[in-house]
RNA sequence: CGGGGCGUGGCGCAGCCCGGUAGCGCGUCUGCUUUGGGAGCAGAAAGUCGGAGGUUCGAAUCCUCUCGCCCCGACCA
């Protein structure tokens, strides 16, 4: 065929593998990304996609579009660069600190990269929809966000420019919101299913931005950023930030109120080995500062405090200095009781039974036998702590379990945030003018194409699934100088692709090795192995990347024995 | 933004503590041999040591400043 024709080539196309992995990558995914030719890193935050990379992308992002497609989204774009006057119409131009970029045109008008499109869609929807006739919509892009992190990290996994698929539903009331709501919520279970992940949906935190529903979708991998309680019982299914547990009770003796010397014993590692307890022994007096002043956090010595949990209550807070609980208190760190201080309180539920050693307010002592009831009864009972692994689920009862997980994509009931303040209103069958109920709906496909490696992968490379490999089927031609190979190589290209397959054949005049390894490293699913001695026989070798298991078929039959195989393992 | 680490041929690193104008592996190029799991031999090209300033007869090595990258934490609408 002239110049080998249309067929995909290894030898023209760029893929420049790696036999070490960056010293800098500590995901799996970012080695292997960079190393199997995926990506490449510009600088922080900053990524390449490479031809390879391009593929897996293209692949998800079509996934993406024919989900979304299928519950009536239709595709728009949205500037990147937008004008501030809408972001200061929600107040976000001002909200939002250091990580929008910011910029002005030559004409010196404020300007920023859009980090997200909530304003620019409600824009849209506030010029042009008037009517409850022209409800429900559901808009979406595939578009670029930018967003200038504090710390972009683990590669593809969290950058400062990067692809997401973003959507947006508007409706006329909450019944319409619930709908469209749960036609994402399916959508995009369909999505992550089809790209072959594992993922939960797990009820998520709606923030700063005060909806009043969001789940999340989640990866499960060491990799991620967050974790999420699950229940096996009754299948709930929380991020920590605000999961609910029922922590195992404690086993502290009860006792009277007396004060024991803790000598430069101020931490509960320092005072359990001291004392000769467990961590549920004690009680942890954390003093934080919030803007409405100083607040003092309780919780049982085992358990964590969950700063958004605390924040939902008290708004943004940090922890207070030595010196600042000094001046609150008239205590020094390591020795604070609940009891006597006029601060706000807040105690975790656990505490209200039992009795536990607590700071005494004194320096060098705790005080035994404390207890709610008589020290600290002016608290307020609110679940702070981080559910932890055999917590009690909250809603059954059974042992919670945490998984670290990477978020792969949320959905938001956002009611009318946006829709208020850019006055994307329309009007009713009565004529009266309403808000837009709105919600949004966000998907990263870089973060589905690195959690689909996190999972999938050992010492060798990629193990792509097959719907989101960059080409379902590798054909390696060991020898290329042999003509018969080469013919039965292209010949196998060609029918494969009528099949409607893609194929990648490596007409590399390398030695089989090398195409081999890179081969494992770039993951293909399925690879035909087409070598002289196998040729005597008339027989190619078809390996699964996957279960690395080879089998030997005629030459006649191979197509069809792939066909098979892979819509087989499709299915 | 706080804490820590690192910037030396294309990639991965050594050299730095105890200053004396760079070395190893991989890759690349040429030739011969090899050819089913990252080949062997021979030869070659390629770095002024992130940048600036300073100390010194002399700086990759010491000092100051600066830029960049990574990790932990904070943040993450």
């Amino acid at each position: 065929m002239l110049f080998g024709g249309m067929f995909m080539r290894y030898s023209k196309l760029f893929i420049p593998t790696l036999k070490e992995a960056p010293t800098d990558a500590e995901a799996v995914s970012h080695k292997l990304m960079v190393r199997a030719g995926f990506v490449r890193q510009l600088a922080a935050g900053l990524y390449i996609y490479l031809p390879l990379g391009i593929r897996v992308m293209e692949k998800i992002n079509r996934i993406i579009r024919e989900e979304m497609n299928a519950i009536g989204g239709q595709e728009v774009t949205m500037p990147v660069l937008n004008p501030a006057e809408v972001w200061q119409q929600t107040g976000r131009w001002d909200a939002i600190g250091g990580e929008m970029f910011r910029l002005k045109d030559r004409g010196g008008r404020d300007m920023c990269l859009a980090m997200t499109h909530e304003e620019t869609m409600t824009w849209l929807a506030a010029h042009d929809i008037r009517s409850y006739r022209e409800l429900p919509q559901i808009w979406y892009q595939v578009q670029t966000k930018l967003r200038d992190e504090a710390r972009p990290k683990s590669g593809v996994l969290r950058t400062r420019e990067f692809t997401m698929k973003d959507s947006y539903s508007f409706d006329k009331d909450e019944e319409g919101l619930d709908k469209s709501y749960q036609l994402h919520l399916e959508a995009y279970k369909k999505i992550y299913t089809r790209c072959g992940i594992r993922f939960h949906v797990v009820q998520s935190d709606t923030g700063m931005m005060g909806g009043s529903m969001a789940h999340e979708y989640m990866a499960p991998s060491p990799a991620g950023e967050d974790d999420v309680a699950l229940c096996d019982g009754c299948g709930y299914a929380a991020n920590t930030e605000l999961a609910l547990s029922v922590p195992k009770a404690s086993n502290a003796p009860g006792g009277n109120v007396e004060e024991v010397a803790t000598p430069e014993r101020r931490t509960i590692d320092e005072v359990t080995r001291f004392l000769k307890v467990t961590p549920d022994h004690l009680l942890k007096s954390i003093l934080v500062m919030s803007d409405s002043g100083p607040v003092l956090a309780l919780v049982r010595g085992d358990q964590t405090l969950h700063e958004k949990k605390l924040a939902k209550l008290i708004g943004p807070h940090r922890p207070g200095q030595k010196d600042e609980v000094k001046a609150a208190l008239g205590v020094p760190a390591g020795f604070i009781g609940p009891m006597g201080h006029k601060v706000r309180k807040i105690a975790d539920p656990v505490l209200k039974q039992g009795t536990y050693i607590a700071g005494a307010n004194k320096e060098g002592f705790h005080l035994r036998g404390v207890s709610a009831g008589k020290h600290f009864s002016d608290a307020e009972f609110a679940d702070i702590h981080t559910a932890a692994a055999g917590d009690a689920c909250a809603q059954c009862g059974k042992p919670l379990r945490i998984e670290r997980v990477i978020e792969i994509g949320n959905i938001f009931k956002l009611g009318t945030k946006y829709s208020v303040p850019l006055k994307a209103n329309y009007l009713d069958e009565q004529g009266n003018e309403k808000p837009i109920i709105m919600g949004s709906y966000g998907i990263g496909p870089a973060r589905i194409a690195a959690a689909a490696i996190e999972q999938g992968s050992d010492e060798n490379g990629i193990i792509w699934p097959l719907a989101i490999a960059p080409y379902q089927v590798l054909i390696v031609p060991v020898n290329v100088k042999d003509a018969r190979s080469m013919d039965i190589a292209e010949e196998m290209h060609t029918a494969l692709e009528e099949k409607g397959f893609e194929v990648l054949m490596d007409d590399r005049d390398e030695r089989a090795g090398v195409k081999f390894k890179d081969a494992d490293l770039i993951g293909i699913p399925c690879r035909i192995v087409i070598g002289e001695k196998n040729l005597k026989e008339d027989l190619v070798e078809i390996k699964s990347r996957k279960t690395g298991v080879v089998e030997k078929v005629k030459v006649a039959e191979a197509v069809e024995a792939i066909a098979k195989k892979i819509v087989m393992e499709n299915a």
